[in-house]
RNA sequence: GCGCCCUUCGUCUAUCGGUUAGGACAUCAGGUUUUCAACCUGGAAAGAGGGGUUCGAUUCCCCUAGGGCGUACCA
């Protein structure tokens, strides 16, 4: 049976749309956390307001950190199968005299508002029901449950990420526990599932850090002790602005389709915000080992999609050959509709070492590589194209002729047969090169042709050298 | 409006009173070269502004500016 852990962590985001980049690395904080300290990392889902929440989003939510290699511990913890239990932690605060219901509409809340605006006060409900008997309660309105908040003094998060906060009680107003609907709010379900959940660290994005003030206040009421809180800055776009649409895809998912494997999207991640001296590709083991709250930056990071690639790229050249031709064949059979022979897949694990260093994303990788498999006679692109004028092609028939006769094709010995041929015929080696790798590829940019040359095995290099020649 | 938070090269960041302010990405130049990339070498590039505190401030304090967040019967 596990011992209770000394650190328990959640994420719990609400199903109202993709996971997004943002909340993907909140996830990532709560998750190395929990691991460095071998506690647990939960996953709970906010969907108390029935209205905006849908499954699809849940599922985006479980696809994207599944994606992302955070497994969370135990169960799925969704927040609306304990309205009953928030319920009751609200009548008990109503017993206590610590809420109590409220009758006003949402025009006279709108006006107080305005009217705290215009005085320069803050907006806030005025607590025109605190005190008032219930005997005033107007017939055929259904009440709000308000919490009943300290009106003097001050509240401090102690925070470890942004230091000790404090906050004017008289900023604060009595928020709303209970909808006239009977659901609970977000502000009291954090606080009873934070706690009946044994969460001993609270990470999550700074937009909640006012919010920790108010939830500190409910803590206090229920004489529980509150977890450890640590707001991390949010992600702004690429022009500091806030994170929107219009920065592009945001949505975990996007980032996967664009390419980009979970670890390096991991470590880039890991790098917005938080540091270990100059350390920039880090394992996830090492990101375990040493990630702490107090290296996080306290100021808002900007996405930066070159950083990204670097780094994804940096991934892919380090990644194994074999697991990457086979995510490559996956993605030829799904986007491209290949179906691969044996042959070639074989054919693109051998060729792997070379291609690897020099793509950034696995569709860019597969992109370079897809002239490797595709039939012949092989479509020719535009400078390839220019390469194959009239003398390229009488000098590639010669080329075929003396290649033909290499007997074993090794690296070694076509590249003699290459330098030979070339200097025979009195060429620079680039005017042969270039016209046989426009042959042997379609394009213009390749890795080196012996390696091509080798990889393609003799008879489909000498095919395709053919078919230029003729052409 | 009110409140809270933030502010080092273009970007991500190191620095925990004394450094030629370091690294990475991007960028520029050169090298290598059969293309592209990779790679190697080198360059340019920063403490928002103003006051203090101190022998000495990027570092501590205050003000200003800029940015962000909150201010819902959303989470």
């Amino acid at each position: 049976m596990p011992v209770s852990s000394p650190v328990i962590t959640r994420f719990a985001p609400s199903p109202t749309g993709m996971l997004h980049i943002g909340g993907g690395r909140t996830a990532l904080f709560n998750w190395l956390f929990a691991r460095h300290h071998k506690g647990q990392f939960f996953l709970r889902i906010e969907d108390t307001d029935r209205a905006r929440s849908t499954p699809e989003a849940v599922d985006a939510i479980l696809t994207g950190l599944k994606w992302l290699g955070l497994e969370w511990d135990g169960e799925v913890y969704r927040q609306s199968e304990h309205l009953e239990r928030h319920g009751e932690i609200v009548q008990s605060l109503l017993n206590l005299g610590l809420a109590y219901r409220c009758y006003c509409s949402p025009e006279e809340l709108a006006q107080m508002r305005e009217t705290a605006k215009a005085e320069g006060k803050p907006q806030k409900y005025d607590g025109r029901w605190r005190n008032r008997d219930p005997k005033d309660a107007p017939a055929g309105i259904a009440p709000v449950i308000r919490f009943k908040a300290p009106q003097s003094g001050e509240t401090v998060i102690r925070d470890r990420v942004q230091g000790d906060v404090t906050i004017a009680n008289e900023q604060l107003d009595d928020l709303i526990l209970m909808r006239s609907d009977g659901a609970p709010t977000y502000m009291l379900s954090v606080v009873v599932d934070d706690h009946d959940m044994g969460i001993t660290h609270i990470i999550r994005g700074d937009d909640h850090l006012t919010n920790a003030a108010r939830q500190s206040q409910i803590y206090a009421a229920l004489e529980w002790t509150p977890p450890a809180f640590a707001h991390i800055p949010l992600i702004h776009g690429s022009d500091g602005a806030k994170l929107s649409k219009r920065h592009g895809a945001l949505a975990i998912e996007a980032y996967r389709d664009m390419g980009y494997m979970p670890d390096a999207m991991r470590n880039y991640l890991l790098r917005l915000g938080w540091s270990h001296g100059d350390d920039e590709i880090i394992s996830t083991e090492q990101a375990i080992e040493w990630f702490n709250l107090e290296s996080i930056g306290k100021g808002p990071a900007r996405l930066d999609l070159d950083k990204l690639n670097s780094i994804s790229g940096a991934y892919l050249s380090r990644e194994d050959d074999s697991r990457l031709s086979a995510i490559i064949v996956a993605i030829f059979d799904k986007k491209m509709g290949y179906r691969l022979s044996a042959e070639l897949k074989e054919r693109l694990k051998t060729a792997m070492p070379e291609f690897k260093q020099r793509a950034k994303t696995l569709n860019e990788l597969a992109e370079n590589m897809e002239f490797l498999v595709l039939p012949r006679p092989l479509p020719v692109t535009g400078k390839a194209a220019k390469q194959l004028n009239t003398d390229a092609k009488r000098m590639l028939a010669d080329l075929e002729t003396a290649l033909a006769t290499v007997q074993t094709w090794t690296q070694e010995s076509i590249e003699a047969a290459i330098r030979d041929f070339a200097e025979t015929k009195g060429l620079k080696f680039g005017k042969v090169a270039q016209p046989l790798r426009a042959a042997l590829t379609g394009g213009a940019a390749s890795p080196g042709i012996f390696d091509l040359l080798t990889v393609l095995g003799r008879e489909e290099s000498l095919g395709r050298i053919a078919d230029q020649a003729a052409a």
